[in-house]
DNA sequence: GTTTGACTTAGATCTAGTCTAATGTAGGAT
DNA sequence: ATCCTACATTAGACTAGATCTAAGTCAAAC
């Protein structure tokens, strides 16, 4: 079903019901959930699974490089299973909700050196912010 | 010395010694302080003002515009003072550090109709990450 | 100087997330 | 097939950051 499962296994990820669980969840709906929303989802399949392990795999996943955190706001970190296609975000302003984006142009190459102040340069976010047309309807 | 300061008065704000140290702490360094940084500072003006209302009132100038919120992950929310002259963030990843920079371009432009999802798109933020000279060197 | 509604306070509460110590288990070795 | 053990999981305590509440205070309109 998933070439997630097979990458994460080809690199020598030991494999439990909690992992496969998780990568499922995040494998099959192509949305962006909170930690809890994909808790909420793993229960459903594994009725144990505790939100320590969600947390412990998606910050794995997170750092395989497999999934993307993204933080728009204060409310709930969201995870985002697109990581191999680069993209940006819409967010509604309201309701949190998030729709990925590819805008043309390249805004690494709009920061000229005089406004680096040194840093060392690696990446660029993008974030729209909008109404979405359920809130903006209302 | 802040024109800020007569900006809320004519606005009606109602003026307490309280507003007016956390307006001060604000108007005095264009940093980017986390509430807590703000709170602090605001302690050694004015030492009972409570952390309670340096949320309320930090919350109020970002509702009358005075003010941005910057959530740039999930550590403390940062409050920039600079909200007259619009402008994007440089983050350094390792420490949180913020600054203000300038690209050239307009990143609203460079988002087709087609991309949009039926959202009201009012905004666009921009930030850049990488590391500060100093995490850089460590 | 009074009045009053807006402001401030301490501390409880909430949410998202992390940590810990005990227990369980995947998968290589035998 | 079973045994080991290093790694994974668990429940629940804990933390940081932020918000809420109810009681007390005070700026400014009169």
């Amino acid at each position: 079903m998933s070439d997630l499962l097979e990458r994460l296994r080809g690199r020598g990820w030991r494999m439990t019901a909690q992992r496969r669980v998780v990568a499922e969840v995040l494998d099959g709906e192509h949305v962006h959930l909170t930690a809890d929303e994909v808790h909420a989802r793993a229960v459903t399949k594994l009725p144990e699974i505790s939100r320590a392990t969600v947390y412990n795999t998606l910050g794995e996943l997170v750092s395989l490089g497999e999934v993307l955190e993204v933080a728009t706001d204060k409310r709930a970190k969201r995870y985002d299973p697109n990581a191999h296609r680069p993209h940006h975000h819409l967010v509604c302003a309201r309701c949190g909700a998030i729709r990925d984006v590819h805008p043309t142009g390249n805004p690494l190459a709009d920061l000229p050196d005089t406004e680096r102040f040194g840093f060392t340069v690696s990446d660029v976010e993008v974030t729209y912010r909008g109404l979405c047309p359920d809130c903006a309807g209302a």
